[in-house]
DNA sequence: GCTATGATACCAACCAGTCGGTATGAACGC
DNA sequence: GCGTTCATACCGACTGGTTGGTATCATAGC
């Protein structure tokens, strides 16, 4: 899962390949665990079993199971990034295209199992916010660096199709991710994701009255 | 907390007024410690130590922590509908004017500690989902049931405003409760509220567009 | 050999649930 | 009224399995 051209030529020089490998096997095991029973209920040992590994080699790679859970929101965040990237959507030249691209992306993904496709940050940070001030950093943190990139494409969107809109491109972002979050608790709650994928429905659909396709430069909305 | 007029007028008549006293404690006190640190995570002594008991009374209230966790479900959802039952909004004529109303409400209860505000139900979901059907259903349930109470005034307001229109209220609803769960998951990361009231001024926005209001009638939307 | 890596055995703390016990009070006979 | 009886309500020490973390050992790569 993780593709180092030539050990040596990387930035951490003291990992061997091996080792690498085990560390990206224990990431996503114990992103599959928590994202499965929540961070308190995901023992180290179902981590390990998970990764076909004993608890040596995760103690020798975390000092605690909270350093393995931020470590995993790291490995989780930078994962989501390398998918949005890869997106078809990513290569649109609309910005307004990019941004319900987006939606669509994130509706289109919302298959297979619930640990497959919901949120290991969103997961976290409800039972860690308060006992785990480490671990809500860390959730906030990366949240808010995926709606950032959402908001670079609604930023641009709005200047061409919704200049003078009152609304705020940072703001609106975030509310797609509470969107994205709340759609994975609706999935939860129905053990399925049709639930959610309404949500991204009616997201959509907001998104397209915020940035309307015809009043170019006009700018109508509230 | 729990008001009976007679002991033996009531319908459960086997227990007493001090035993139904304690029993709501241990469900306030569950909601709360839950509501903090999650399902696994909350110590059925913590409970008890919050409540001010042992655990002699939580386990002759309560086969298990689980049974609890269903019960502290209720409770919480019987809360809920009191509390909605005796806001302002509830009593405005127009249907359009409670369905904004209800999402001001929402707002305004934004106050105070994250625990104090935020939904046992989606954050017990969250973990228990997948290990513990019992706790799934029944969060799914009062959610489910709140998310009516909310469609019923936007069926009631889509007649009016938006009668061919073609948003569903049922699933319009659903996306308010998903919202709002996202509203409380930013406000966690963020450790305030702030993130998850602009949530909820995106919603509002949205259920006015979907609901015009100089436009009785007539349906413009999609 | 020396260090990095990972396995195995183990420990001490934790925690859901149990169990014997006490207190309160209602119901009943008288 | 009064003692007897019994069920409900609650206490708190205890238990047995669990679990994060540690100590030690085996192996491989440089």
């Amino acid at each position: 899962m993780i593709e180092t051209a030539h050990p040596g030529a990387n930035a951490a020089p003291s990992k061997s390949e091996a080792a690498r490998a085990t560390l990206a096997r224990l990431l996503d095991a114990a992103v599959h665990v928590i994202r499965s029973k929540g961070y308190s209920a995901a023992r180290v040992e179902d981590i390990c079993a998970e990764a076909g590994l004993t608890k040596g080699a995760f103690f020798h790679h975390f000092a605690s199971k909270e350093a393995c859970a931020i470590a995993a929101a790291a490995h989780f965040a930078a994962n989501a990034d390398a998918v949005f990237d890869a997106a078809p959507y990513a290569g649109f030249a609309d910005p307004r295209a990019r941004v319900l691209g987006y939606v669509d992306f994130r509706k289109a993904i919302l298959r297979g199992d619930l640990p497959q496709f919901t949120c290991l940050l969103g997961t976290m940070v409800q039972e860690a916010y308060d006992s785990h001030p480490a671990i809500r950093a860390a959730c906030d943190r990366y949240i808010g660096e995926h709606a950032a990139r959402v908001e670079a494409d609604l930023a641009a969107a709005k200047a061409i199709y919704a200049p003078d809109a009152t609304w705020n491109p940072s703001s609106a972002a975030r509310f797609s991710q509470a969107v994205l979050q709340g759609a994975f608790i609706l999935a939860k709650a129905r053990h399925g994701p049709e639930a959610g994928a309404e949500c991204l429905d009616h997201l959509r659909r907001y998104f397209e009255i915020l940035l309307p396709e015809g009043a170019t430069g006009t700018g109508r909305n509230p």
